[in-house]
DNA sequence: GCCAACGTTGGC
DNA sequence: GCCAACGTTGGC
């Protein structure tokens, strides 16, 4: 039997790393490193290569899903955590216990328009999203199959 | 800039 | 184990 397919959801800051860094990055791929919540932490770990992932620009005007990307790398260790120099050091984290990982992810696509969090708000079937609920601060979230579809065919239909 | 909603830390 | 203080996230 086929291992269940998951979709997911990633933050970014556009100011720091937009879905545009992602696409100009060396084989369009990078390590989604910094992160230091332990949820969020786990959901990467749980991530399988090929899954896809929601672009999410966080702390934009408006804040919105951007496009898609997908897992190229399973986790591993987080290098920036082992570095004094890096904002993301984490002094108690041990080198043969790492307690932070990154995953890889590839550039798949732009939206033809993003689709704001407003218009994400405005479709009942989207009600349960983790995205929307209030006081949500997860940079790193599952989303499921039907509320992938359901924002795909979202996108299909947004020309902004 | 404000502030609600977190998650973490550390004293007890 | 409780919880106040603190730092962070992220929409507005």
């Amino acid at each position: 039997m086929a291992e269940k397919q998951h979709y997911w959801l990633m933050k970014s800051e556009p100011n720091a790393f937009s879905i545009d860094d992602l696409a100009r990055s060396p084989k369009q791929t990078t390590s989604w490193d910094g992160v230091r919540n332990y949820q969020a932490r786990n959901f990467m770990r749980a991530m399988k290569a090929g899954e896809q992932v929601l672009f999410y620009h966080s702390n934009a005007q408006p804040p919105c899903l951007v496009g898609i990307a997908e897992v190229v790398k399973t986790a591993y260790p987080d290098a920036t955590q082992f570095d004094p120099q890096d904002v993301h050091y984490d002094p108690g984290s041990l080198p043969d216990q790492p307690r932070w990982d990154v995953v890889d992810i590839r550039f798949v696509r732009k939206f033809a328009a993003p689709l704001s969090l407003n218009l994400l708000k405005e479709q009942s079937s989207l009600q349960g999203m983790e995205l929307l609920r209030k006081g949500s601060r997860l940079s790193v979230q599952p989303v499921s199959a039907a509320e992938w579809k359901e924002i795909l065919q979202l996108a299909r239909r947004h020309k902004g």
